[in-house]
DNA sequence: TATGGACCCTGTAGCAACTACAGGGTCAAG
DNA sequence: CTTGACCCTGTAGTTGCTACAGGGTCCATA
C-alpha cells in the first residue's frame, strides 16, 4: 500500500531491466524521481505510466527518438494528432519495407538451401552462391 | 592494368567503405595484405574475392560471425558441407521468424493508424494504444 | 547487537557492425 | 611547387541496452 517504489519494483511491473530504467533516465526519456533519505530512487504511479508507455512503444519497435517524439505529443494534449499519426504511418512504413526485405532474403537462402546436395565444399551450392562469379577462377585450388 | 589495387578501388568494386575494409582486416576477417613503399595497402585479385564473399554474405544478412565461420568451411573444399547447409538453415529459420514477428507488429500498427480519427491528442486512438490500460485515470489532464 | 543477504548507488566498459573524425603522409597533375 | 585526391593510424561516436566493479542501505533473524 505504498504510493511510491523502488526501482526494482518498477522494473518487474514493466518488465524492464534496472539497468535499463536507469539508462533511461540518463538519456532523458524517464523523469528523474525524487530520492529517499538512503538516496534511493522513488517512484510513483506517473513514472509508471510513463514507463510502460516507454516499453509498450519499444516493443512496437519505435526507436528510443520516435519514443521521445511521442512522449512530447502525448503531452501536448490540445494539438491534433497528425504528428502522432505521421510518426506511426513513417513506422508502419519502415516495417513494411523491411519484411519485404526480409522475404526477398528468405527466398535467397530457400534457393540456397534446397539446391544443397550434401556433397563436400567443393561442391557446395551455398557457397558458390555466395562466391563473386567470375572470380571464382583466381581462387586457390 | 595493374595487378593490384589501393584500398579505395576494392571499396569502389565491392561497394564497401574503405573504413569497412580496414575495420574486417582489424578484426582478422580479411587478410591484411603487403603495403608499397608508401604503406599503402596492395590488394590483389584473391582479396577481391574475399571481401565479395563476405559482402554478399552480409547482404543477405548473416553475421560476421556466420561469415566467418562460412569462410573457413569454403576453405576446407575436401569436407562435407553439411557445416555450410546448417549455417544457412539456422539463418533461415531466423529470418522466418523475424518476419512473423514484423507481420504482426506491422498489423498492430495498422490496426492503430486505420483507427485515427484526426482530433486532438486528448482522443488519439494511437496514444492511447500505447498507453497502459488503468493507468491513463491517473494521468495528468 | 551483529550479520547476512537482498536490494540499491555510481561509473565505466562491453556488445554488433560499422562510421566519422583528427591529424597527419603520399602521389600525380599542372 | 602547390593543389587536391587519396592513403595512413588511432580514437570516439552510433543504438539500445547489458554487465560488471566496488561500494552503500535496509531489514530480518540469531
Amino acid at each position: 500500500m505504498s504510493d511510491t517504489f523502488a526501482i526494482g519494483e518498477l522494473g518487474r511491473a514493466t518488465d524492464t531491466k534496472v539497468e535499463t530504467v536507469r539508462y533511461y533516465e540518463r538519456i532523458g526519456l524517464l523523469a528523474a524521481p525524487p530520492r529517499t533519505s538512503g538516496n534511493y530512487r522513488a517512484y510513483d504511479r506517473g513514472h509508471l505510466n510513463r514507463l510502460s508507455f516507454i516499453r509498450r512503444s519499444r516493443d512496437l519497435g519505435f526507436s528510443l527518438d520516435q519514443v521521445r517524439a511521442l512522449l512530447d505529443l502525448a503531452d501536448q494534449r490540445d494539438r491534433p494528432c497528425e504528428a502522432v499519426d505521421e510518426i506511426a504511418r513513417g513506422h508502419l512504413a519502415e516495417v513494411e519495407r523491411k519484411i519485404a526485405d526480409l522475404e526477398a532474403l528468405r527466398d535467397e537462402l530457400r534457393g540456397m538451401v534446397r539446391q544443397c546436395g550434401h556433397g563436400s565444399v567443393r561442391d557446395c551450392r551455398i557457397i558458390e552462391a555466395l562466391s563473386p562469379g567470375d572470380a571464382l577462377a583466381a581462387a586457390p585450388g
